[in-house]
RNA sequence: GGAGAGAUGGCAGAGUGGUCGAAUGCGGCGGUCUCGAAAACCGUUGUCCGCCAUCCGGCGGACCGGGGGUUCGAAUCCCCCUCUCUCCGCCA
């Protein structure tokens, strides 16, 4: 969420960065324009009847201690009408607040200068490629052969347990699975981020803290019976740790990093494109996520994004960073990179990691605020997360480039935690 | 799930209709003292919105879990919701 201030101190710069995320901006903000300044003229008028009534009613409780009933009567009279005249403004308020928030939560981020327009995945900016692709002979499989052949994952018995998109890791498959989290989660505590654990069913608040609610409602499960919503990201609850909060300068930044299951109804998204492991409706992902000072927020997402780097290296998986263009954008994103790695048998690159800055967007939703100094002012904080990592296609990637007629090689770094070195 | 009690500022904890945005204690910040620190003492210390001011700030409004109501006036009375605690039930 933009804040007001800025919408009413910079509404060119607004029209004209959201062009860059294909937004066009300029009746929407004029509507809020309008709507912020009968807003504010009338909460003036009605301040100030408020204030009259509060005199007389301290008057009334003054005249009847000194038995003065008749002069309290008179002005209980005067009261009257005021007390109607506050009520029609708070009625014509109520619904003009509610238009205006409205209106402003419908306005995406501000896309960081450095984003370029576009409109799609095509667009996107290769900022970096490593790692070797190795071609592998013309009978390499795809995972979802390999899954079979070694009986490591197990579809049809998810699809009996619960519905498709909700796989059983059986065997060595478990076991690396576990392995990846435990891998990840102590790469991370080792650069200093804080595990946490959270929920991961959050409340209302929370999902619009974060900017799922309102307008990706039917991307989350929800559990009607209590409103509360399973987490399609570990993002939403550890971003919320710091919902209506006042931090010191002095805590920032702030690093956690969190291991959750990950759920997502991927509401008409399925089809033959994502076969396997590609989408699911239940995945494990490893988050990291900092609050940070607005001035040093960069230097975190840079620092996020050597961190995620650094781990698809130590897996040896080829990869490559993308910086998002405007349209390929989340609604509540400035800056985000993607890390994609290749799968070798599919032939293809497949998303592992969206490492994002929100600056202020999500702040303000959050009401999560910081003090310079005692005393100062208080700030809106910057939010950013990413995945490091998010598992299934990093599997599926891992057992397609890493087949040989032996068995699939595990790479040497994940070794001491999955305890074998092979899968056959 | 049943019965009862409760929710007040960073924390603890007073306050049951009228100068209560809220006593007091702790904590935090500033100062005095000190070579420095501790102790002691003095002062200060919530958030949001609006109006005015170039800045320091000033004035007004709202906020005592959330929402509604009664009243000239509500932290205080009434209703609904949420949450917490105690006991019972159930249970990893």
């Amino acid at each position: 969420m933009l804040t007001i201030n800025l919408i009413r101190e910079k509404r060119e710069l607004i029209i004209e960065r959201l062009k860059v995320k294909n937004f066009d901006a300029e009746k929407v903000l004029d509507k809020i324009l309008s709507l912020d300044s009968t807003r504010r003229e009338i909460q003036t008028r009605s301040d100030s009847l408020q204030a009259e009534m509060n005199r007389l009613s301290k008057d009334i409780g003054l005249l009847l201690k000194t038995g003065r009933k008749k002069e309290a009567d008179e002005a209980k009279e005067k009261t009257y009408t005021l007390k109607e005249e506050i009520r029609s403004l708070s009625e014509e308020l109520t619904p003009l607040d509610i238009e205006l928030r409205e209106l402003i939560v419908s306005l995406p981020n501000l896309p960081h200068e450095s984003v370029n327009k576009g409109f799609g995945a095509e667009d996107n900016f290769i900022v970096k490629e490593g790692g070797k692709i190795v071609d592998i002979d013309g009978e390499a499989l795809p995972h979802w052969e390999l899954i079979k052949k070694y009986d490591i994952i197990d579809f049809d018995l998810g699809i009996k347990l619960t519905g498709a998109g909700f796989p059983v890791y059986k065997g060595k498959g478990a076991k690396m699975e576990r392995a990846l989290i435990n891998f990840f989660l102590d790469e991370g505590v080792k650069a200093g981020y804080n595990e946490v654990i959270p929920p991961i069913v959050v409340n209302e608040d929370s999902g619009f803290g974060t900017g799922q609610l309102p307008d990706k409602e039917g991307q989350m499960y929800n559990i009607t019976l209590d409103n509360f919503y399973l987490i399609p990201t570990a993002e939403v609850p550890v971003t919320n740790i710091y919902r209506d909060i006042i931090l010191n300068a002095d805590d920032l930044p702030i690093k956690n990093i969190a291991y959750t299951p990950c759920f997502r109804r991927e509401a008409g998204s399925w089809g033959a494109h994502v076969r396997g492991l590609n989408r699911l409706h239940q995945f494990d992902k490893v988050e990291i996520v900092r609050i940070a000072h607005p001035d040093h927020s960069y230097e975190s997402l840079d620092e996020m994004v050597s961190h995620v780097e650094n781990l698809v290296s130590a897996l040896d998986l080829p990869y490559r960073i993308l910086r998002l263009c405007g349209g390929d954008m989340s609604f509540t994103s400035s800056l985000t990179y993607d890390f994609e790695v290749w799968s070798g048998a599919q032939k293809k690159w497949l998303e592992v990691s969206s490492v994002s800055n929100f600056e202020s967007f999500q702040a303000n939703r959050l009401k999560c605020r910081f003090r310079e100094k005692a005393g100062k002012q208080t700030q809106l904080v910057h939010t950013l997360n990413g995945s490091a990592l998010a598992l299934p296609r990093i599997l599926a990637a891992l057992l397609e480039n890493n087949q040989t007629k032996e068995g699939i090689k595990i790479p040497v770094s994940l070794i001491p935690y999955t305890g074998f070195e092979i899968i056959d």
